[in-house]
Order: C-alpha cells, then structure tokens, then sequence
DNA sequence: TCTGGGGTCCTAGGACCC
DNA sequence: TCTGGGGTCCTAGGACCC
C-alpha cells in the first residue's frame, strides 16, 4: 500500500504559516515576474480565480476582494518542503519525494491492517500540520495513480483528510464519478481525445482493453496507466532517503538543469543579454555542483514574444558542446556567451533566455579530455569552485561572482537589480533561510 | 504595459558501429 | 532479380507532471 500526501495549496500556505492574520481570507501566490497565479488558497479558489490565469488580468477582481497578493518565494517554499519530508520520513517505511509539496510514502511492510491505515493515514496529516503549520491530504491506495485518485478525492476541509481505497470495490465507483482527466497520467489532450471518443469517466477508460491504452496512449506509458488503475504497482519507486548530516533529503539523480527567466522588459543590447546568460550559467553550474554533477552540453536560449500574432519559432537555442565534462562556473560561462554570439541577431529585441545543461554525469566519473584540462588544471578549478560556495553559502549568494554576470549599482553606489531583471513587487521575507528576516519573540 | 519555470518519459528516424 | 541482424547514440517532437 501505497501514501500520497499532498500539501494543500502549498505556497500560499507556506505564506500564511508566517502571516496567520490571513487564515480564512483569500490569498494568492505569483509565478516569477509576477505573471501569473500558481497558487491559490480555498477562499481565492472560490472567487473563481484559475490556476495560470494572467494576473494582469484578474487584478482588478483581485482588488475588489481585498485578495493577498504574494510574489513567488522559492527559498521560503523549499525550506518548508524540506521540514515537512523530514517529518514524513520519520512516519513511514520509506519516502519518495515526488514534487516540491508532495511524497509517496510506502506502508507496506508496516504491519498495517485496514482500518489501521485510515487513522494511520489521518495520524500523517495531524503530525505535519502540528509540526510545520502545513495542511495536507492523505491518499491509501495499492497503486500510485490510485493514491492519487484517492488523495484527490479527500475532503479539503474538516477533521478527515484522508481516503482509503482498498480493493475495487472501493475504487471503481471512485473511477465512475470522476472525469477521465482527473486520471495522473491523462492530460488535457489525451482527455479531448477520449472524449471525442465517448468516454468521459476514469471508470470507462479502465474499462477498455489493455492493447487499446498501449494503442492511444502513448505506447507502455499507456499500458502502465491501465495496469495502476486495475491495482497492478507499475511506476517505479524511487526511495527518498532523509540525510541526518545536512538536514535535508538525500538528492536525487538528474538528467538535466536549467536555469531560464522572463525579463521584465524585452531586451536587445548584446551586453544586457550576455550579463543575463553568463548569470543563469552561474546558477546551473552552482546547481549542479550541489547535485556532484558535471556536464559537456550547454544549450543556450533565447525567446521572442510567445504571445506575438507573428508566425514562426517563439524559441531558438544553439548547443555547446564540452570536449571536458565540467561543472565550473567559468568555463560554462565561456561557452554559453559562445552560443549568445551565434543565436543572437541585433534586431531583434529578446523576452526571454536561459541555459540548459544536458549530458550530465557523476563529477569525479568525468573523463579528461585527451588535449585539454589537464588533471593539474582540473583540480585547480575544483578547489577555486569548492571556495566560492563555500563563501557565498556562507555570506550571501552574489559575494563572489564572476564579473561577467554584472555589477549593477545606482546613484549612490549600491547594488541593484539588473536591467533585464522580472517584476517582484509582492515578495514576502525569506523567514527560515535569512537572518535579516527572522522572526523575533519577545 | 501586462501571460512562469523546471522537470520526466517515450517514439521515430537517422547515423554509425561490428 | 536477389544486400542481415543487432546494437548504440543523438535529435526532434509530443505527451505528461508539478
């Protein structure tokens, strides 16, 4: 048997944790940029607000209603989904994290008999919520896409968060009373297919024959969808393991990292954009040396208008490719301002960019490249790059940077935000990860 | 004026290898 | 007339997830 625990409308709880004065009124968070609401609390949710809409367009709504208006804060949101995995790590045989607000966890094995695990299940939410302030729901269910289904189906409000379904017995009237794009695994379009198909009901489409999910539904992806929903385990169980030493979850493997942001106005000037790129190289490079990863690809982005009537790609990347794999913030650097200068073109004025680092491996499993970065030199940059983590985890992000990445400062010296840089006007302080923005008790 | 960011997996086709 | 079989790696595109 199988957990899912979803945290409810997970950032804009994590802001009402610090802002309590805010229970039961209407709040809502921002998408970086300020663009567009990615998290609503229940009472925003009933003012018909919707997830992704533009927020420029629902501020006037937002206004009437007096709705809490939140930029996106991703340090705050990390720190409390890393409270609320160490809480669930000591509740269950084993953890797997799924997403920023969300983790299976496995109940087999536990010695749980049935009705056990409804209040065991309850017990999940009750120790999350007294410990990190966060409401969750809890989904029992011998499969994933069953505790999925479970999970959603669990009331949101009330002393009972949690839904068991046991046997199909439980889950098939479960099924029949949900749209088939409810199903994990079945997306906007499979569900316009289905129904143009005449099967509107989860129950329908466990219905149908095995071949026919392989057929339409994107090959095994489909056949596996189909076995979940009939109580057959398919999708694989990639445990979470809590790490004592650095109070955090152990991290997980990655095929790739990027680093891409929206300006807050289109940008031109080849020397704006390069100080943009070279610092979104510095943020995946610092990324991938948390993760003890190295890469020989860097694919650079850069975007036009993706709401332009004009036809044509809204995209364009061009791909460096490392003799080395490296994760040295430098050397990405070069070669991402390698791939600027052949994307860019002085005309156009750009929305968008980013970098996308690909072809990863284990750091220290990195071949030398035959002509070049000679083992001297590798572990120079090693030490260079352990040094300003080290520094910069210690004193602030930016204290050691590369020149490249810019030094933006205003009239009287002081540092300020970039030219290319997003809207952010709604930011709540980082309470648990600065010391400026603690908070004090008298 | 104004619309996010970061991932995953699968398939098909082509180049290349022995 | 008549040209194998079994792989890997890469890319692009399409679907999905939060």
């Amino acid at each position: 048997m199988y957990a899912l625990v979803d945290c409810n409308n997970f950032y804009a709880s994590c802001e009402r944790v610090f802002a309590p004065q805010l229970e039961g009124k209407p709040v809502v968070v921002l998408s970086n940029n300020d663009g567009c609401l990615i998290s609503r609390s229940q009472e925003a949710k009933d003012l018909g607000l919707k997830m992704g809409e533009p927020y420029h367009l629902v501020r006037p709504l937002l206004e009437q209603h007096r709705v809490q208006v939140f930029s996106s804060n991703y340090a705050l949101y990390g720190d409390m989904s890393r409270r609320v995995v160490q809480v669930l790590s000591g509740l269950a045989g084993g953890v797997d994290v799924y997403s920023i607000d969300e983790a299976f966890l496995d109940f087999g094995g536990m010695n749980l008999l049935e009705p056990d695990l409804l209040t065991y299940g309850q017990r999940v939410h009750e120790t999350v919520l007294q410990h990190t302030g966060i409401p969750t729901c809890v989904g029992i269910a011998p499969t994933k896409t069953l505790a999925k289904l479970a999970n959603r189906l669990a009331p949101k409000t009330g002393p009972c968060r949690t839904v068991l379904l046991a046997t199909p017995a439980d889950w098939e009237p479960a099924l029949a009373r949900v749209p088939v794009g409810i199903i994990w695994g079945v997306g906007r379009r499979y569900a316009r297919k289905l129904n143009e198909m005449g099967i509107m009901t989860g129950l329908e489409l466990a219905q149908l024959p095995e071949h026919w999910l392989r057929r339409h539904l994107g090959g095994v992806v489909g056949q596996r969808l189909w076995r979940e929903l009939h109580g057959q385990p398919c999708l694989e169980w990639n445990p979470t393991e809590w790490d004592d030493d650095q109070l955090q979850p152990g991290l997980a493997s990655r095929h790739s990292v990027t680093c891409t942001r929206s300006f807050g106005r289109p940008q031109q000037q080849e020397a704006v954009l390069a100080e943009a790129v070279a610092t979104f190289a510095t943020k995946a490079a610092e990324k991938l040396r948390r993760y003890g990863m190295a890469t020989h690809l860097v694919t650079v982005i850069l975007g036009t208008d993706r709401f332009a009537p004009a036809a044509g790609p809204k995209t364009h990347t061009a791909v460096i490719s490392l003799a080395t794999s490296t994760n040295d913030t430098t050397i990405l650097i070069k070669a991402a301002l390698q791939g600027l200068r052949q994307l860019r073109r002085s005309d156009v004025a750009y929305n968008r960019a980013g970098v996308l680092l690909t072809g990863l491996e284990p750091e220290g499993q990195a071949q030398l490249g035959l002509f070049s970065n000679t083992a001297p030199d590798h572990q120079r940059s090693q030490q260079l790059m352990q040094a300003m983590d080290t520094l910069n985890t210690r004193f602030g992000r930016q204290l050691v940077r590369s020149a490249a990445t810019g030094n933006a400062k205003n009239a009287v010296g002081q540092p300020q935000s970039p030219v290319w840089a997003g809207r952010s006007a709604h930011r709540s302080p980082c309470y648990t990860t600065g010391w400026d923005d603690m908070w004090q008790v008298r």
